[in-house]
RNA sequence: UGGGGCGUCGCCAAGUGGUAAGGCAGCGGCUUUUGAUGCCGCCAUUCGCAGGUUCGAAUCCUGCCGCCCCAG
């Protein structure tokens, strides 16, 4: 292991864990994808001088999804991430998750779709298989503290562990941590969270991890090819029912479609409707009558949307601070401004107040709020509200 | 079968003698640990068909075909 001194020095690498005690007496579950991220966390675990255990979770029918590149939890993957166990020195099992993840993930997100709404699959899948299961195990193992490759960042606070946005924004992944319970962040570590952008390749070059130049993970691992609609078609054959697409203001019918599961709010392509001004989005998606209003793009503005099922991490800030509160209703974007309107976490329903317009706000996405680079909860979106003129009216009401 | 109008990419639509705009849709790519959005690129050697005039026509002429409207 002296190259993995040369890299990084164990006390450095100590540091990134926040360990409850000196390194060589403690014990870190690592969650191994394959990736080079988690592979890049476990090498830093065994560089701290701690005892480490590598945990790979095989979550889906790897078959399936054999030779596709950058998908996480896979066959290659697997062998990867034990790969690298191997010449870190380090523990690893591989448990067999599927039947979980298949009930708590994947038939979920068929559900969603045919309720007309939007998953968002990695969150329930980081709330499930990863933060329960893989936790409850670390735990039975006797470990510190679960470590994973998410970037994003825990901090101590005053008032117990908080958690942050990734230093690096473009790289932050918050968006998908919004239900992390304060017991389950109490015993989380995220140590990539506070790296600079391309030190992870560095340290997995370093490390000399086979994985160093894999590509990243992207899209939806259980599906192989892109094809989502395909794999709810699987699951649900009779959610595929074909329908109208109406013009959300005129009423007019200006196709057909071959079923909602196809379709998401804000999505643009795939209408085929031609011989239009401007284009056309998707403005609501109706459930029980299998029908796809869709409209320009003003009327995507959205002013404020239902939330349920918050979380929340910390206290809330108060109110009157100088600033606003952020939101941030997709992963890939900048949180924007917004105002509280009821009370966030336990599980209680709110509202947020979009300061300007929102645009493309899907119901079962979910809602991420921050008071600055802290993240202080967040919830699913139930329903949304027009900014227009209009307003108080609800267009993404989908029939449940 | 009297009168009028129209026929340009899948759809909408510029162009009326000088060598086929644009939009929508579609396709491909980039971006991206959700779905989207966005951005970039591609997308009619040809203008209902057949002749003719002209150095040159989608644009002028003739005929035919097909729609539409008004008549009756």
């Amino acid at each position: 292991m002296a190259e993995i001194a040369e890299t990084i020095a164990p006390a450095e690498a100590a540091d990134l864990f926040a360990l409850p005690r000196e390194a060589s007496a403690c014990r870190i579950v690592v969650a191994m994808s394959g990736g080079v991220d988690s592979s890049v966390v476990a090498a830093l675990a065994a560089a701290s001088g701690a005892e480490v255990i590598g945990i790979t979770l095989q979550l889906y029918d790897y078959g399936a999804a054999t030779g596709r590149k950058g998908a996480c939890c896979a066959g290659d993957d697997i062998a990867d991430a034990r790969r690298v166990a191997e010449r870190l020195g380090i523990a690893h099992y591989v448990f067999d998750h599927e039947s979980a993840f298949r009930d708590e993930v994947v038939e979920k997100f068929a559900d969603e779709y045919l309720a007309g709404r939007t998953p968002i699959p990695c969150i329930q899948c980081n709330m499930g298989p990863k933060f329960t299961d893989l936790l409850r195990m670390a735990k039975e193992l006797g470990a510190d503290c679960l470590a994973t490759g998410h970037y994003v960042q825990r901090i101590e606070g005053p008032a117990g562990p908080e958690l942050h946005r990734a230093a690096d924004p473009a790289r932050d992944q918050s968006y998908f941590l919004f239900a992390t319970t304060e017991a389950q962040l109490a015993f989380l570590r995220f140590p990539l969270g506070g790296l600079p952008k391309d030190r992870v390749r560095e340290l997995a070059a370093g490390f000399g991890l086979a994985n160093a130049a894999k590509p990243d993970s992207q899209d939806i691992c259980f599906v192989p090819d892109g094809d989502y609609a395909g794999i709810v078609r699987k699951l649900r054959p009779e959610g595929a029912r074909p329908g109208g697409i109406v013009h959300a203001e005129t009423g007019e019918k200006l196709g057909e479609h071959k079923g909602i599961i196809h379709f998401t709010v804000g999505q643009r392509r795939g209408l085929e409707i031609g011989g239009q001004a401007e284009p056309l989005y998707v403005v609501a998606i109706d459930a029980g009558n299998a029908e796809v209003r869709v409209g320009p793009k003003r009327m995507l503005a959205v002013g404020a949307a239902r939330i349920a099922a918050t979380n929340r991490i910390g206290p809330l800030p108060p109110e009157e601070r100088d600033e606003p509160f952020t939101a941030k209703v997709r992963s890939l974007a900048k949180p924007v401004p917004v105002a509280l309107e009821g009370p966030v976490g336990d599980g209680a329903e709110m509202r947020i107040r979009f300061l300007s317009p929102e645009y493309g706000v899907a119901p079962g996405q979910a809602a991420v709020l921050y008071a600055g680079e802290r993240v202080v909860g967040g919830g699913w979106i139930e329903e949304t509200f027009a900014a227009s003129a209009a307003a108080g009216s609800s267009f993404s009401g989908t029939a449940r």
